[in-house]
DNA sequence: TAGTTTCTACAACGACCGTTGTAATCTACC
DNA sequence: GGTAGATTACAACGGTCGTTGTAGAAACTA
């Protein structure tokens, strides 16, 4: 993320001369504040100092200002929970080799506690996008839509393609809508607990999260299991 | 939520002397700059100037300054909301007069549709309630609590009874968790076009939220309808 | 070691904001 | 008309914040 990255990701030619890269540091304690704070709240001397640089350092490294640090800063959160999700997503299920019949539910529970997961182990992100919803209308569209783009929406696309897979299999009755499929099963594993928990401010007990995505899992497969296998 | 008001809402004994209730125009306008600037970023004048009234006069009102108007506004907005909320409750769905069995889906989809227009016909509330979301972690928690037990909770509690009653009447079959219904009910409704909607900032043609509630309801009926009379 | 780049401490600026005090004006009621 | 309470304009305060400039220290390269 730091501005002298390439988009995709690799180091560009020069190495880093600092120690330890204090763009990187800069960028990492900006989401953090930004998460914790908000953009209005949050103070560029907070990030400089949370990062172990100096003010100045952080307008060397990002000359746009707070803006241009915040929207860098969404793309790069996005990106990181987006890869880590689609990790876990090919990890539990496999478009091209789709689960026996009886290992279904098993595998979409796995998928889908490995993904509620994420809400602690990038607190620092889902506290940020909590902020981008109410920010939204100060945030330009293009920004909003590049954010989504890049996040969420790449994540939806994806976990669609292993729905259609699945319907495909006869392991799902998709009703002709996999994309439609995908939302309800996000919905059914997620809203709850995000509501209960303040938004993962006041994070539920392990159990109970286990609980709701568990039965979360178990109603989508009420909706959606193939007529054939009805639970 | 004016200071001079009881908590039950009925005015106090004092008439109101000043033309128009300021205290009340206030509350409003500070309902409308919240939500479209968040905490931080609204300014108490520039609230004062939205209601008409002066900076001076919002002191007068709201002696506990920014802080206890923000609370006075969050409870006063949510409660604005419940009541609506729970008025069309009981319009489509009489825990007493269940409707007949072919009528269900069509007085849930009712229900549905108009709980999703709340989204649009208290377009300030819900924008308070997205930075409601973010600032969680700067709100003290007894504050936020009143919040959800004011509103949501309240909502939540009596669309469960109305699950309950369904259930008792062979409408529905809720698993013996009228509760779950309920919330996995909302969520099928309303969580995907909160976030297609980018939160309400942009809404999404009419057609498309009424797509998305009718297909919602089906999906809570295919998972929640009654084993006798599977779609 | 010399040179180049990065980083830091420090000060300063203009702007905005929350809050309070004061004195004048307005409005409703007797 | 007089009175009491509500409302107003206005100024002022201390504080915070985003941003920039400057000069020197530190770290890396050749």
């Amino acid at each position: 993320m730091a501005s002298t990255d390439h988009e995709d990701g690799t180091a560009a030619t020069r190495p880093r001369r600092g120690r330890g890269d204090k763009a990187a540091a800069i960028a990492h304690a900006a989401c953090e504040v930004f998460g914790r704070d908000g953009y209005t709240r949050a103070s560029i001397d907070t990030i400089a100092a949370e990062a172990g640089a100096s003010t100045r350092t952080l307008y060397n490294h990002f000359p746009g200002g707070k803006a241009e640090l915040f929207r860098s800063v969404m793309q790069w959160s996005a990106g990181q929970v987006r890869d880590e999700q689609l990790v876990r997503l090919r990890k539990f299920l496999d478009p091209q080799r789709p689960p026996r019949p009886e290992d279904l539910e098993r595998d979409l529970l796995a998928l889908a506690r490995a993904w509620v997961a994420l809400m602690t182990d990038f607190r620092d992100h889902f506290a940020l996008v909590r902020h981008i919803h109410g920010e939204a209308g100060h945030v330009p569209p293009e920004v909003l839509d590049a954010w989504q783009e890049a996040g969420p929406r790449r994540v939806s696309r994806e976990l669609t393609v292993v729905m259609a897979a699945l319907a495909d299999h006869g392991l799902l009755d998709v009703h002709g809508n996999p994309a439609q499929a995908t939302a309800h099963f996000m919905a059914l594993i997620s809203a709850e607990i995000a509501q209960r928990s303040y938004w993962g401010v006041i994070p539920l007990p392990p159990e109970e999260t286990d609980r709701i995505t568990a039965v979360g899992v178990q109603t989508f497969l009420r909706a959606y299991g193939a007529a054939g296998r009805p639970r």
